[in-house]
DNA sequence: ACCTGAACACCGTTCAAGT
DNA sequence: ACCTGAACACCGTTCAAGT
C-alpha cells in the first residue's frame, strides 16, 4: 500500500506532452503513455477520463501561455500583435499538437475568458461587437493558419526531389534550414498587414 | 471472372470521401469503407497503398478546385482574392478533411504547380521572391485557419453552457446557426485587411 | 487479374479482482 | 484507494489461397 500514488493527472499530461512532442500526435497511445510511467494503461482511467479528454487537458495548459495582458495600455494594435505572437509561440513550442486543435479549439473555459478579454478591448477600442468578434476569430485563422501549415513540415528536405517543374519558385525556400525563419517572418508580415489593413479600417 | 471490377481507385477515393463528410475524419476506416463499396478489407490494397495514401489522394482532388486563373489579368490583388475565396470554399464543402491537410497539405505535384503560378504573378508585379514566398504563406495561414478554427465547430450549441461568465462577448455569436455567417464575413474581412494591408507596403 | 480468410500486431476502454 | 489481467470490440496491413 504505497502512500505515494504512483500517477497523478499532471504528471500524465506531462508524459503525454513528452511523447507527443517526441513522437507526433500519432504516436500518443495509452498503453505507450502507461509504459513510460511505469504502469499498466488500465491504471490511467483512474485519473483520465478518456484519450481525447487528456488531449484537451494537454492543449488547454500550452494555450495557457497566450497573453493577452497587450490590450491592458488601452492601445488595441498593441495587444492584437502581443497576443498573436505569444499564442504562435506556444503552439510553435510544441508543433505536433497543432492538428488536434482542428477540433474545437475554443470549447474550453480558459479560452473562452481570454477571448473575453481580446473582445471587450477591441469594443472598448470603438469597434462595434460584431466587428470585434470577426478580428478575433482573424487573429485565430492567422495564428492556428501559420502553426499548421508552416514551410517547414510543408515541403521535402530533398531539394532536388522538385526539380525543374516550378520555375517560379525559389527552390532555396523551400530547404527546411531555411524554412523556420521563413515561416516567422511571414506570420509577421501576415499580422503586420493584417493589422495596418484594419487600421486603415478604422480611419486610425 | 467479372469483367467489369467491382473496384477501382475513384470509385474508392468518392466512397472515402462520402465516409468522411457523413461520419467525420475518425469515422473513416478501411473496414467501414470496404463494406460501403461491398467488398472486404484487403481488398482496397489492390488498388490503394495505404489508407494515409487515399487521404491525400482525396485532398488532392479537393483542392483541384484552387482557382489561380485570378492572377491573369496582372492584378495581384484580384489574384490572390480569387484564390483564397476558391480555396476556402473548396475546404468548408468538405470541412470534416481539412483537418489532415495538417499534415504536409504542400507535398504534392498540383498544389505546387498552382504554388508557382502565384508566386510567378507576385514576382511579376513587382514584389521580391522573397515576398512573394511570404505573401503566398499568408494567404494559405489564412485559408487554412479560417477552415480549421471555424466557429461553427468551436463553439457549443448550448448558449446557456456560456452563462455570465463572459461578460464583453456577444453571445449570439457563439450560435452555430450565426456562426456560419460569421465565419464567412469574419474571412472576407482578414482577407480584405491583409490585402490592403500589403497594398500599403507596395505603396499601391 | 481480382478478391477473400485468416492472421499479426496493434488500438481505446471496461471491469471484476487483487493488494 | 489505487493498480492489474483479461477481455471486448475495434484498428491498418499482409499474404497465401481461391476463382
Amino acid at each position: 500500500m504505497p502512500r505515494n500514488p504512483v500517477l497523478d493527472a499532471s504528471r500524465i499530461r506531462a508524459a503525454a506532452l513528452h511523447i507527443i512532442d517526441r513522437d507526433g500526435l500519432a504516436g500518443l497511445s495509452m498503453r505507450k503513455l502507461a509504459a513510460e510511467l511505469g504502469v499498466r494503461a488500465a491504471s490511467l482511467y483512474g485519473h483520465v477520463a478518456t484519450k481525447d479528454d487528456l488531449l484537451h487537458e494537454v492543449a488547454g495548459a500550452i494555450l495557457e501561455e497566450v497573453d493577452v495582458g497587450g490590450f491592458a495600455g488601452g492601445d488595441w494594435r498593441h495587444g492584437l500583435v502581443t497576443c498573436a505572437r505569444s499564442y504562435r509561440a506556444a503552439l510553435a513550442a510544441h508543433p505536433n499538437i497543432v492538428p488536434f486543435l482542428a477540433y474545437g479549439p475554443a470549447h474550453r473555459e480558459a479560452s473562452l475568458r481570454r477571448l473575453d478579454v481580446v473582445h471587450g478591448a477591441l469594443v472598448a477600442a470603438g469597434w462595434t461587437r460584431r466587428e470585434a468578434t470577426m478580428i478575433a476569430a482573424s487573429l485565430v485563422y492567422l495564428v492556428l493558419g501559420a502553426a499548421l501549415s508552416s514551410f517547414s513540415r510543408g515541403f521535402s528536405a530533398d531539394r532536388a526531389r522538385y526539380g525543374d517543374r516550378y520555375p517560379n519558385l525559389d527552390k532555396a525556400h523551400l530547404l527546411p534550414s531555411v524554412a523556420a525563419e521563413l515561416d516567422h517572418d511571414s506570420f509577421e508580415l501576415a499580422l503586420d498587414a493584417f493589422v495596418t489593413g484594419l487600421g486603415q479600417r478604422a480611419r486610425g
